[in-house]
DNA sequence: CCATTCTTTTGAGTTACTCAAAATAAACGC
DNA sequence: GCGTTTATTTTGAGTAACTCAAAAGAATGG
């Protein structure tokens, strides 16, 4: 049978391999996820896979737009599954956990800058730092 | 004599020492700058340096707020200099060269989301990625 | 079902650091 | 100035997170 996950994998031009699926399916249940985490919830799955297939993997769908990758300063890099809106993220600053926060302005002032010397814009990305919530009481 | 970025140093808590001055006089010429190339460098002035020392003098620095370090997604940590005010980035997605970018509006909407999902918003960081002049022109 | 082409596996290699112990150099008091 | 204390640097080893390439193994189209 052909799952939805099949066809996203087809409508990109990619085959419809176990490995992709599961990948796919781990990042479903799981937001913000490093290679590791990923290779660990696809070898329940598929014991027969390697950390190479899941990095060649993660950047394979990737570079289709199936998943969307970030990389905080001082972490590896984290892949998501929700990529149609183009939200940011916020990191705990003591622990390193993620949140996702949207973009309240859409199209802000501050992210179409008048002097980019010369550059020309494509995409803004805005990560924001603080304290998660339980940071906040372990803080008090 | 006492120079200028000695007292820096010293203000700032640490000693002031020959490789600390060589770091922040390269990243005075030089914006936007990796480890390696602040190495070589310092290399020039101080032949004894090791990579090492570098790495372990720019994170002193960074950590003492004299210098700024930015990790941009796919390239090394780079350091700058300027860090009184809080400027943002472009870098270009084909060859990787950075610039900076005044926040046009300082405190904007955008970045002080109302949904941070619980996080309390130290800093936000924003990054812009296009292309720089010369890559526009070879793209033409 | 077969051939072709795409993927994954396996194994090696790299970059950009980090960590720790020993050697060295600043800075302070005298 | 001079020695002592304590901060830094040097030297050497170690690691995480990938990247690259060749060979083996699956998906599709016909």
């Amino acid at each position: 049978m052909e799952t939805e996950l099949d066809s996203a994998l087809r409508g990109a031009g990619l085959r419809a391999t176990a490995g992709r699926v599961a990948v796919l399916e781990a990042l479903e249940s799981m937001a913000h996820t490093d290679a590791e985490r990923v290779f660990r919830a696809v070898s329940d799955v598929l014991p027969t896979t390697s950390i190479q297939s899941v990095h060649n993997i993660l950047a394979d769908l990737t570079t289709a737009g199936l998943i969307r990758r970030i990389e905080p300063a001082g972490s590896a890099a984290l892949y998501e599954r929700r990529i149609d809106d183009n939200h940011h993220h916020i990191v705990c600053t003591q622990c390193g956990a993620i949140g996702d926060v949207d973009c309240v302005v859409g199209e802000a002032p501050c992210l179409t800058p008048s002097s980019a010397g010369g550059f020309a814009v494509q995409t803004a990305e805005v990560t924001f730092w603080g304290l998660c919530p339980s940071c906040q009481n372990a803080a008090q």
